[in-house]
DNA sequence: CGAAGTTTTTAGATTATATCTAATATGACA
DNA sequence: TGTCATATTAGATATAATCTAAAAACTTCG
C-alpha cells in the first residue's frame, strides 16, 4: 500500500497525518482481517513508532467519525475494525467470533413508511453461522441448523 | 401477555420456568423497547421476585441460546435484548444507540459462492441514521447526510 | 416420602473492554 | 519565534459482562 495514498486519504478527511494515526490507518488497509483494537495496538506497537492504547482508541474514534473506518460490534467480545475499501457486507462466526467479507450486492431499502421520520445513514447486511474453519467442528453438532 | 403461553414457550424450549427466568422473558414480551441487561435487571427487581445480575445474565444467556431471544451488539454501548416474535430488521441510532424494530421484508441470500464453505444460520439487516427523537436536533448539522 | 443428583440462584470478586485525566509534546502558521 | 490548536501519553477510572463457590430449589427414583 502506497504511504502517500494513505496520507492523502487522512488529509482528505481533515485528519493530521500523525505517525500513530498513520500506522492505524496502514495496519488497517493492509490487513482485511478485522482485528480489535487490542490487536491493532499490539501490531503497531511491533514497530516504531510506538503508540499508547489511548492513542489508538483515539485515532479508531477519528477515523471511524470521518468514514475512513468502520467499526462491527460483536455480541460479548471486543469491536472489530475495518477499513472502507470495496463495499461488503459481513459475516460473523457464531464459535469464533471472527469478522469476514462477502461480496457486495445491493440490498433493497425498507419502504418510506416503515421509516417515518428517521433519517437513514447506512444499512448493513450481517450474516451469521460457522466460518470455513469452524463448521467442520462443529457442523454435526445438536444444535447447529442450515437456514434458508 | 398471558402467563401461560410464556411459560410453554420456555418450556417447550427445554428451559425451566423459574421466577426469574419468567420474569425476564415476560419483561422482553411485554416491552418492544429492546432493553439493555442493567435495564432488564432493574425493571426485575422492582416487584418480586428478586433476581441478581448473574442471574439476569445467566437467563438472557439461555434465552438467546434457546432461540427465545436475540441479542443486539451496538458499537460503544451495552448489548440490547429483544424477544424474537415477528421477524422485523433493526435501526440503530447513531446518536442516542436505541434500537427500533422496521418491518420486516425478504432479502435476498448471498451467492454459494461468496459463501464458500460456511454454515449460514441467519441474516440480519441493520439501518442506521438518526432515531425520531434525534433527527430533528441534528438534521442540519454538518456531517449527518441522507443517503440512498 | 426421602436420598441423591441436577439445575438455578446468589453476592461479591474478577475480568475484559473502553474511556478519561491532566500533563507533555508536536505541528501549524502568523 | 511565539501562540494556539491538536495529538500523545501513562495510568487511573468507568462500564459491561463473567466467574466463583456456596446455598437453595427442583427432579428423579428407590
Amino acid at each position: 500500500m502506497d504511504a502517500e495514498a494513505i496520507q492523502q486519504c487522512l488529509e482528505g478527511s481533515g485528519l493530521r497525518c500523525t505517525p500513530q494515526r498513520y500506522a492505524v490507518m496502514a495496519f488497517l488497509m493492509e490487513h482485511n482481517r478485522h482485528p480489535t483494537a487490542a490487536e491493532i495496538f499490539e501490531a503497531v506497537n511491533r514497530v516504531d513508532p510506538r503508540s499508547s492504547r489511548a492513542t489508538t482508541y483515539n485515532n479508531l474514534r477519528d477515523l471511524v467519525r470521518a468514514g475512513l473506518v468502520r467499526e462491527v460490534a460483536v455480541e460479548g467480545r471486543a469491536a472489530r475494525f475495518d477499513a472502507k475499501g470495496m463495499r461488503h457486507h459481513h459475516f460473523i462466526c457464531d464459535r469464533c467470533g471472527n469478522v469476514e467479507d462477502i461480496q457486495w450486492y445491493d440490498v433493497p431499502r425498507p419502504a418510506a413508511a416503515s421509516l417515518g421520520k428517521r433519517i437513514l445513514r447506512e444499512s448493513e447486511l450481517i450474516f451469521r453461522g460457522l466460518c470455513t474453519k469452524c463448521a467442520p467442528r462443529r457442523a454435526a453438532r445438536k444444535g447447529v441448523v442450515r437456514v434458508s
